[in-house]
DNA sequence: ATAGGCTGTCGAAGCGCTTCGACAGCGTCT
DNA sequence: AGACGCTGTCGAAGCGCTTCGACAGCCTAT
């Protein structure tokens, strides 16, 4: 393994030269930097991770922690965590892959170990146990979701309260006067995830400003459970002709029970989907939709934390707004031709 | 930030005291130890990752290194990418992740600068540009996937050439003499994705063996791509009563093309699937199909790459047994009654 | 009683890097 | 011409840990 210090002999200059030509901390003439670059090439030389994290006490690690659970969003995660990385490598850090399962320990173990500058959280519940913590760090964190307690915390989210009021705006608009909207699991709810709540928050209150009916069902994904709710949605509410789905794995049960039942889309309901682009283009039924940002939510978290760790930035809230892209799922509801 | 030598002088010992408590290197006093145990606690210590990993040359961390691109199986990596993380904690590893962006330089950067102390790549292409590098180190790895050239490495996967082979042999049991198979997207076959290829050459010997007609065709996901390929398939063979999808988001619209055609699963047309458990289970139809062991995947490869850390276990190839569960997708073929 | 072997502990020498202060050499200002 | 300030380079002191060899104290075997 080659070291600074044969760099430096074989070069013919000091170790620390060596060092300031990497880090470009000194100015150092141009000829002794190419002899130096030089030398580093010709012996293969890589900085050894260790000895510089404990030299400079900066291991140039980013921690990501993302949920353990797969009971939803899969893809989103995925894409949020490949966004991260590679958003990360363009700065110069690596990442760091932690899961839930540890909890609060592992920002424990994380930040008092060192083995990490900084760290991610996804999956935020609106209350989480992992919050005292980060604020009682000095180790910068972001988080991908919104807590209720956003005090010396940077947040990065899809503005999700806006995401429902648009959703039942645009069926409203539509003439649609009952609308139903197919929830992510219970678990989900159960556990106060932030963008769960905080959509439904946003489908409510818009709801009842623009006074039309709002019925909220949770479901697990696939076509039994789906079918379950549904029924029970109509024999609660036969009018329904609007629907909002949050839950990507509800969608094309939710689009094959309707045409099953002779129900046919856009015509005699209305479907506005939260959910992925891809998702929505590749549906059954040309969905219209919220798209879920998943790229930019990564890139911007990582933006925000390195802003944080060069001293630039402060804590901040990055809500993204959403935005309703209509497509060949919804339609003026039947009762308004009439 | 607490040190080893702060605790040491805290209960009263030196830091090699420390240190051996810590990790059960030299045998200790329970006295002492517990006297050193306190002292942790109470300090609230963490050992420095970069001065261990300098003074050890161990870093312990795994790194993984999953593929860019999101054009097949998100969910299956995700889950590895879990089941990785979650199997290398257990084991005393965090685990780094690495996006295939870099390509070869990740692993070189990684190797060099002692970063982590072993790697698990995913994605593995027949002839992946990454292998010799993989080679020429001594540094521990083992591969998802199965390259052509398997020497010298160590590899994980499920045995998809008896996925495919098992396929063929269901539908052809049940009396299917035309197969179609909806591939994965066509660029997946392009870079020879190891994964495949392979099913594709356990598909076409058994088919060979057993005397039935195949008919490959690639597939990008989503309704549109599905219903293109599906009436090319049916143009060219109009008998056929058998097929086979590997390739997640076809799986979906296939059933729903099949169904507005008036062709009914199972007793018209038979679907064998190659996905995830929970995909086979969630669908419009209760699919018979061969599971993708995403989390053994994983596991495992943690598994064989801690004991090559450890000295033991040497090369090899580790091949899941396929398995096939019948569910409500396949049934006799139509002719086969007649 | 003495040699030999254990057991438990300590001190010290690094691991490879960063960074601080020092300073030589040179150009510039008065 | 002397003082001053730059620029570019060096040496040395750590960063916090692991690990090796040493050794004190004690037990066992002879």
């Amino acid at each position: 393994m080659v070291t600074l210090a044969e760099v430096a002999q074989h070069a013919g200059v000091s170790a620390s030269t060596v060092s300031y030509v990497l880090s470009g901390k000194r100015s150092i003439s141009t000829t002794t930097r190419q002899r130096v670059e030089r030398s580093i090439r010709e012996l293969g030389y890589h900085p050894n991770a260790g000895a510089r994290a404990l030299a400079s006490s900066k291991s140039n690690i980013i921690a990501l922690m993302v949920p353990l659970r797969t009971d939803m969003y899969v893809p989103v995660m995925m894409e949020i965590a490949i966004a991260v990385a590679t958003t990360a490598r363009t700065h110069g850090y690596d990442v760091l892959l932690l899961t839930g399962e540890e909890g609060p320990d592992a920002v424990r173990r994380v930040t008092g170990s060192g083995l990490a500058d900084a760290m991610i959280l996804m999956d935020v519940e609106l209350d989480d146990e992992r919050l005292p913590l980060l604020r009682g760090t000095h180790q910068p964190s972001v988080l991908i979701g919104l807590p209720a307690d956003i005090t010396g915390l940077t947040c990065v989210d899809l503005d999700f309260k806006a995401t429902g009021a648009l959703c039942v705006e645009h069926l409203a608009m539509l003439g649609h006067r009952d609308i139903a909207v197919i929830g992510e699991a219970p678990a989900v709810y159960e556990r106060h995830t932030g963008f769960a709540v905080r959509t439904l928050e946003g489908l409510r209150s818009r709801a009842r400003e623009l006074g039309v009916r709002l019925l909220h069902r949770p479901c697990e994904g696939g076509y039994d459970a789906m079918a379950l709710t549904l029924a029970r949605i109509l024999d609660e509410r036969p009018g329904t002709s609007g629907f909002v789905v949050q839950n990507e794995s509800a969608i094309e049960p939710l689009l094959a029970l309707l045409r099953q039942q002779g129900r046919a889309v856009p015509e005699d309901v209305s479907v506005v989907a939260v959910c992925p682009e891809q998702v929505a283009t590749q549906a059954s039924v040309r969905l219209t939709s919220v798209a879920i940002p998943a790229q930019e939510m990564g890139r911007h978290a990582v933006e925000r934390l390195v802003a944080k760790l060069d001293g630039r930035g402060a804590d901040e809230v990055v809500l993204i707004s959403p935005e309703l892209t209509v497509r060949a799922s919804t339609g003026p509801a039947p009762s308004s031709t009439t």
